[in-house]
RNA sequence: GGUCCCGUCGUCUAACGGUUAGGACACCAGGUUUUCAUCCUAGUAACAGGAGUUCGACUCUCCUCGGGACUGCCA
């Protein structure tokens, strides 16, 4: 509490500023965007400033179409930032000053080095201290220590002359006035050399925070193996951005009761950085592919209805004028698990060109007595007044007697659908309309011997 | 190898030093239902191991074991 105290009363004396840093080279990484996930939050609930970083420096790896492809992620997710993003390479002139003068300093020096690829040349080496102990108190790892001597001088300039990440880095962490930095576990070494970086160029370092990984489902680091690792093929995969967004927040966080499924307001308001975990945790996609269902029965039934017919449009199909959406709406929401489900789902309400399941074939219609079965229901069905679900259950509720309805209603399932499961029967055959489910149902019977 | 970090159900996690170690996902057994899904109820399942401190340890200390990060002219 007095820290929370403490901290409203730091950012109204000095705004919190956190950023996002990543280097573009195509696909987002889950690690890094719930990174940006925590910085984003971190912002939101104090009030601070949430900053993009392009570092584009990797020239080779960094292309037009990666940047745009991580700006898309951001977006997606919701990740605004605050001020226009700004670009390492626009920077360098910034970077070399700098080296200039930690040079005039004696904090850097240049050194003949041999690269570990064996080419030799001149490059610009930081003077780290030799003797004592390098200390920094992380937000979430607690107090770090090293001493000196195991943390040798580095490079910060190549033979080639471009500025390396250790000196951009910091440079721009001045220029864009960063108060905290929150990233990943990998950066933890590194912090003990930024930190003396910043102090030679004569700037207070920011706060650390860092995050642990997030390891796949064998508890190793991700690697390219793996798969779906990847902020966009989530998006593909047909997953909400809201549910991903939840699900990477609660690896390594949670509010601190047995909410599970949050708003974005909540997620702001409860969100805490010295609460977020140390140790690394495991990406469970059953979970998340639970959460994406719980977030589409959630999700607003005009939301629905408009994904329906983006996704439905996608495989070429409109629904009719006459067809009763709202009615496909409410059989469909609770069933879909992914937005990709939808037009596998209920293709067969609009076209006759729709997949066949032989195994519920087998099971439901190539028995004895099913071939008369299903003339006799195209025949009542044909004359049934009003042709609506509630109609068309009296009617087979009349039929069975009182028994249970398995033996019509699994049949004529299949007959119409070509498929085992799906929305009740009833709405099923309201939605197919008259003419189709008499139809189809004659077919089904013409089909069996 | 060296330096540093970490260790609660299968997974994500909760637990002022005192709880029958709680919740969620997954799994499993029922119920509801015309199928599937939803929904409801129940269940299986964890403090890595060993010392120590303490009246009392998941919680504090140490050791062991296990996992991870870093150890670049990559970021």
């Amino acid at each position: 509490m007095t820290r929370r105290d403490c901290g409203i009363i730091c950012a109204a004396m000095s705004e919190i500023r956190v950023r996002f840093a990543p280097s573009p080279t195509g696909k987002v990484h889950i690690g890094n965007i719930r990174a940006a996930i925590y910085n984003w939050l971190y912002a939101r609930h104090t009030g601070g400033k949430f900053l993009l970083r392009v570092e584009d420096t990797d020239l080779e790896r960094s292309t037009p179409e990666a940047i745009q492809a991580l700006l898309e992620c951001m977006e997606w997710l919701g990740l605004d930032y605050d001020e226009p993003a700004f670009y390492q390479t626009k920077n360098v002139d910034r970077h070399m000053a700098c080296v200039e003068k930690l040079i005039a300093d004696g904090r850097a020096y240049k050194m003949e080095k041999t690269s570990r690829d064996g080419k030799t040349g001149e490059v610009v080496m930081f003077r780290m201290p030799k003797e004592g102990t390098l200390a920094f108190d992380d937000i979430v790892k607690g107090h770090m220590e090293k001493k000196a001597e195991d943390v040798p001088d580095f490079a910060i300039v190549r033979s080639d002359g471009s500025p390396i990440f250790h000196l951009a880095n910091v440079v721009d962490d001045i220029d864009q006035r960063v108060t905290h930095v929150i990233r990943g576990d990998d950066h933890v070494e590194n912090t003990f050399k930024h930190i003396e970086l910043f102090k030679a160029l004569g700037a207070t370092p920011p706060k650390y925070g860092h995050l642990s990984m997030i390891v796949n489902a064998q508890g190793k680091p991700y690697s390219k193996r793996d798969g779906a690792a990847f902020v966009g093929e989530f998006r593909e995969n047909g997953y909400l951005p809201e549910a991903l967004f939840n699900y990477l927040l609660l690896l390594g966080w949670n509010p601190g009761d047995e909410r599970e499924v949050l708003s974005r307001q909540e997620m702001i308001d409860l969100f805490d950085i010295e609460k977020v975990h140390v140790t690394a945790a495991r990406f469970d996609i059953k979970k998340l592919q639970w959460m994406n269902g719980e977030y589409i029965r959630r999700a607003p039934r005009e939301q629905y209805r408009q994904e329906l017919l983006s996704r439905l449009g996608a495989a070429g199909i409109v629904p009719p004028p006459d067809f009763n959406l709202d009615l496909l709406v409410d059989q469909l929401q609770i069933r879909t698990k992914f937005w990709n489900d939808i037009p596998g789902n209920c293709i067969y309400f609009f076209t006759e060109d729709y997949p066949v399941d032989e195994k519920a074939v087998e099971k439901r219609l190539k028995k004895p007595g099913v071939k008369e079965l299903l003339l006799d229901l195209a025949s009542r069905f044909a004359r049934l007044e009003p042709f609506t679900a509630a109609a068309g259950e009296a009617m087979v509720k009349d039929i069975a007697q009182g028994q249970g309805m398995g033996p019509w209603v699994h049949p004529i399932r299949v007959a119409v659908s070509g498929r085992m499961e799906g929305p009740g029967l009833f709405e099923m055959l309201e939605l197919l309309g008259r003419e189709r489910t008499v139809a189809r149902l004659e077919r089904a019977a013409r089909s069996l011997p």
